[in-house]
DNA sequence: AATGAAAGCGGACCGCAGTCCGTTTTGATC
DNA sequence: GATCAAAACGGACTGCGGTCCGCTTTCATT
């Protein structure tokens, strides 16, 4: 007998068939995203590229957007994890200033070749994006704190976050404005926040 | 005779029958919009409201958002007009300063408000999206050179307005961050990138 | 190995945005 | 007022995201 009253609320374990589904489906959307891009990729192709029924696409995925943000997050958590402990001057050893202007550069230049796809995968209030984003707020804040900025940290970092949205970015593309403009502009927003 | 050879690419009269059900067509959605909630407004209902066929409404509106973003037009028209000609501070009158923060207050208030519909007119490459921001940018530009902030004020400008987004207040608000708290967040920020 | 209930499965089905094309309306010209 | 081409119309049709529910698989227990 193994735990006859529940004692947590244990995130529910996952049966096998279960897993394995959820593998196969992975793994036919990462690879239809890839060679037939996203804007392409149906629900109904991925479920019968992973050989299941469409029903359980959607009950381990949610959503559309679910599944794509479980696509995207393969290459976000390394991005991620090259924050946390890659080389400087995106990773830790470098000047906290450094560290800011590489971060916003490396999250502006992801943000652009992963485009289609991170837009496919954020909507409204989805959980990945907010996920993404705490993130993101939570390393800008420790470099802020770090730099010495005094003020509401979260609200400083979630506006120096902001016009490094993809929207944002491909609304000033749109107008003509190249890339390395915008990140110098963004640079001076920086500069300013900071006060140096 | 009038006119036989076309002197210059005028913008194509309209057709009279043509004329009538756009009327109609932007009534009904006003209606529909104003009593069932942006997000429970089809297109087979509004065109049955309007009483035209669906492809009336796509011919004259290109799409759900296209007809959304007219429909929003109708109260963003007034706000511009307000910020342009209205009573300071957010009409003209008052010292720039004073401007900008009521400027960026009522665009956050007007953005909240009207957030769905706002989501419902503005997906990727809207025509309506593009007009909008670049009245905006207009304006902040403007008045950031009164305030003799030096630099490109054209993405002085976008970062300033970035935070304001509805996407990016309403994930604020989903982290329990009272509107308030964004508001003066927001002035910290323009106070720092103007350098008062 | 037998059992039974919970978890999972799959594909028919639904609603909605957007397209297509044969028919109708318009208005300039004579 | 008759003519006619261009413009507009409308509703049947398509494709896709998402749901529903009767059937199957899993696995803890005995």
């Amino acid at each position: 007998m193994t735990n006859l009253l529940p004692m947590a609320d244990e995130p529910a374990p996952e049966r096998a068939d279960a897993a394995r589904n959820r593998q196969a489906i992975l793994a036919a959307a990462l690879e239809l995203v890839r060679t037939r891009g996203v804007d392409c990729v149906t629900m109904d192709t991925v479920a019968s590229v992973a050989g299941v029924g469409k029903g359980t696409l959607f009950r381990r995925f949610e959503s559309r957007e679910g599944l794509m943000a479980a696509v995207l997050d393969e290459s976000e958590a390394e991005w991620q994890a090259s924050v946390i402990s890659g080389p400087p001057p995106l990773g830790p050893g470098a000047p906290p200033m450094e560290r800011l202007l590489a971060f916003g550069h490396s999250r502006m230049r992801t943000n652009v070749t992963h485009g289609a796809l991170i837009k496919a995968a954020t909507g409204d209030s989805s959980a990945r994006s907010r996920a993404a984003a705490s993130f993101a707020v939570m390393h800008v804040r420790h470099l802020l704190r770090e730099l010495r900025v005094t003020g509401d940290l979260v609200l400083l970092s979630i506006a120096i976050l902001a016009p490094l949205d993809i929207m944002v970015i491909e609304q000033q593309q749109r107008d003509d404005i190249p890339l390395d403009r915008i990140e110098a502009g963004w640079d001076d927003l920086v500069r300013r926040v900071v006060g140096a």
